[in-house]
DNA sequence: CTTCCATTTCAATGATTCTTGAAATATATA
DNA sequence: TATATATTTCAAGAATCATTGAAATGGAAG
């Protein structure tokens, strides 16, 4: 993860609504959880929500796969523990 | 430290002149740098490094201190100590 | 008290981000 | 094929953020 990518993903994580999806995702666990029930967890707009999905997928903060008409999303762990070491290692 | 702030230090940190001023003040150590030497050091003019270090100290994530003329910015470890155990807790 | 030095504040401008609602896309089902 | 459902894309507008250069502030020294 380079500084690009760290950035984008601190930008993604300074949003109120996208921490919000942030936690739900983190609840839901492994099994990840419907684009559509995300929006209404948070209670936010079809349109809203992908564009705060969009841009935590962007910074590779959660993931995406279509299941049938829907989507699920999951958090990327991996991606989050990156960003941690990021502060650990390059900054303090 | 409460989400609001939290966003507020993920929003400081998501920025490459905030980034870049971060690693020269960690490199300074306790001892802190002048806020001239950082614009320097950064190649950013005096109202630009201003407004950057207000942001990071508005965050939490830098501390001053004036010294006669000049002021000396440090980062406050514990902000980002907080910051992570965010990462770690509330969400992850 | 005037001048100098370091930093901040301010106003203007441009760039980016967020929200909204409508339209488009992808997939399933009758 | 037509229709319904889930999500994304798009365009417009509002809000926030970043940069610039000039002016103001705080403090030191002649």
């Amino acid at each position: 993860m380079n500084e690009e990518q760290v950035i984008e993903a601190f930008g993604a994580l300074s949003n109120q609504t996208r921490l919000q999806v942030l936690r739900k995702l983190v609840e839901a666990g492994p099994a990840g959880m419907l684009a559509g029930d995300v929006a209404e967890a948070v209670g936010a707009s079809p349109s809203r929500m992908s564009f705060h999905l969009s841009t935590l997928q962007a910074a590779g903060i959660v993931t995406s796969e279509r299941q049938s008409r829907q989507m699920i999303y999951r958090v990327n762990f991996q991606a989050i523990g990156e960003v941690m070491r990021f502060l650990l290692q390059d900054c303090c």
